[in-house]
DNA sequence: TCTATTGTTCGATTATATTCGAACTTTAGA
DNA sequence: TCTAAAGTTCGAATATAATCGAACAATAGA
């Protein structure tokens, strides 16, 4: 089984997560994480393909903002909450409450899959 | 004189503002008008050549982070703290937090300019 | 008016990202 | 053992970004 790699929490950058954040996908799956809980990538609504949404999770993983765990042929997709609260507090929060309060969308142009 | 162009607070969104600050040279800057308040170009020392300082301000700029105010051949940057804080409650202070706490700093190779 | 200062813009180069589709891997379950 | 489901990886196309140096623009001050 192939080994997930993901920093420890002090190996987390600060400009990493950032960049991780920036992108209109991946606010929206990570805010979808924080509302929902754990979730499988087939149950994320997202208009790109599996492949896209596989990106999109390996970054925000390597960028220590989330945790993959394999459960059959699935990837649990979570925050790593404690983790980010510990290293940079407040800030997971602030950025998802600026996220939801903010309206903005992801174009939820369906992906011809 | 050129027209500096900064968007709306209303119209500041949060994607750009991550992204801006996902930068470590655009994140120390923004740290340092912080600590120090509104600095023209010249003042911030970053190990980058001018017209990458430009680049980098004017990126700044558009997201909405900044303010560039013309005062004879200089500009002054400040940060838009209270639109920021209207539009997205906490999340500057949380990143700037985050930067200072964390020890993440910019290699400082000097620019030989 | 001339010159130095301060920064911007432009063009080129190099590096990264985003996205898709196709092929592949792994596991669950019939 | 086969097959379907769920993701990953790879290759290619396109797009965006970071950086530099050179040329340019605007202003202050001699």
């Amino acid at each position: 089984m192939k080994m997930l790699h993901h920093p420890d929490k002090v190996d987390i950058q600060l400009s990493s997560v950032l960049y991780a954040l920036s992108d209109p996908v991946r606010l929206y799956i990570v805010s979808e994480l924080r509302r929902e809980g754990e979730q499988s990538c087939g149950m994320i609504d997202v208009p790109v393909v599996k492949s896209t949404l596989s990106h999109h999770s390996r970054t925000l993983r390597e960028a220590g903002v989330i945790h993959v765990r394999v459960q059959g042929t699935q990837r649990m997709l979570s925050l790593r909450t404690a983790d980010l609260e510990d290293r940079f507090p407040g800030l997971l929060n602030s950025v998802l409450d600026a996220y939801e309060r903010s309206g903005e969308r992801i174009a939820m142009i369906p992906a011809e899959e």
